[in-house]
DNA sequence: GTCGAATTGATAACCGTTATCATTACGAGT
DNA sequence: ACTCGTAATGATAACGGTTATCAATTCGAC
């Protein structure tokens, strides 16, 4: 009765193409990178790919300061948080108990329910840094 | 030599919409309230006003979960972070010392530089919760 | 009041994303 | 293995927010 998802070589494609890359990605520089590697893989797929990725939590999902979505196949499984170089995409996955409990208080004393956080860092990696200067 | 900003009664109308409302507002939506409201303002302007308001400090800016932008004239006059109920948009500005050592201590832990962060809560007010059952 | 330059606004262009829909191809059942 | 219903695909159009264009307007220094 439930959904039934095919496996296609499609699906498995973004999967690794995710996997094989450090950073955060979007949809459309993955799908230029998969072509570019000489597959015919359409566009609408690897949306498609990645936001069922992103539903079932084998992907994480985030906005771009400029508001493009951006995905990253995570080695932590939980929820965590991300560090990352806004010049290569170079990314830390990063655990934070303390905002965690932050966020969790902050919501609650003023009475709201329900309540998602949204926690980055943009900034520059060291590698990024030196070469700029 | 430096560039010299007109007094119009468009940016004027914009900055008084603004502040008019509780909670953040999308460029497209205070446009339609100004154009309700009688003013024949364009479209472009307000999108102009609303960046140049965000870029001198006198308005919030930050992106929904859905990528659209929104901007607030917020209370608060120094760096601040938001506690927004998703269904009606009322706004509580926060203070967070802790999240803001954490976040700087986090960056240089490895090695970022040039950091900034989006640190934001959406959920549901006690209103809208109330509301809602 | 003049006049050059900044601003405005209708409109087109842009860009990321989603919807459409004819075609393809999984895979459950046989 | 073969069939067959249907999910998945992909070229393309459509969509929604935002920015660029550019002729007309208007601010404000003189
Ligand atoms: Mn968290
Ligand atoms: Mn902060
Ligand atoms: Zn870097
Ligand atoms: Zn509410």
């Amino acid at each position: 009765m439930v959904a039934v998802k095919r496996n296609t070589w499609q699906r498995e494609a973004v999967r690794e193409a995710l996997d094989s890359r450090d950073g955060f990605v979007s949809a459309q520089g993955l799908h230029q990178g998969l072509r570019d590697a000489g597959s015919p893989i359409g566009l609408a797929t690897v949306y498609r790919a990645l936001a069922d990725l992103a539903t079932v939590g084998e992907a994480d999902s985030l906005q771009s300061p400029e508001g493009e979505s951006l995905y990253r196949a995570c080695a932590t499984t939980g929820h965590h948080h991300h560090l990352i170089c806004r010049s290569c995409g170079l990314t830390v996955e990063i655990e934070a108990t303390e905002v965690e409990q932050w966020a969790k208080r902050t919501a609650s004393d003023h009475g709201f329910t329900e309540a998602q956080h949204i926690v980055d860092i943009f900034g520059l990696c060291h590698q990024c840094a030196s070469a700029k200067a």
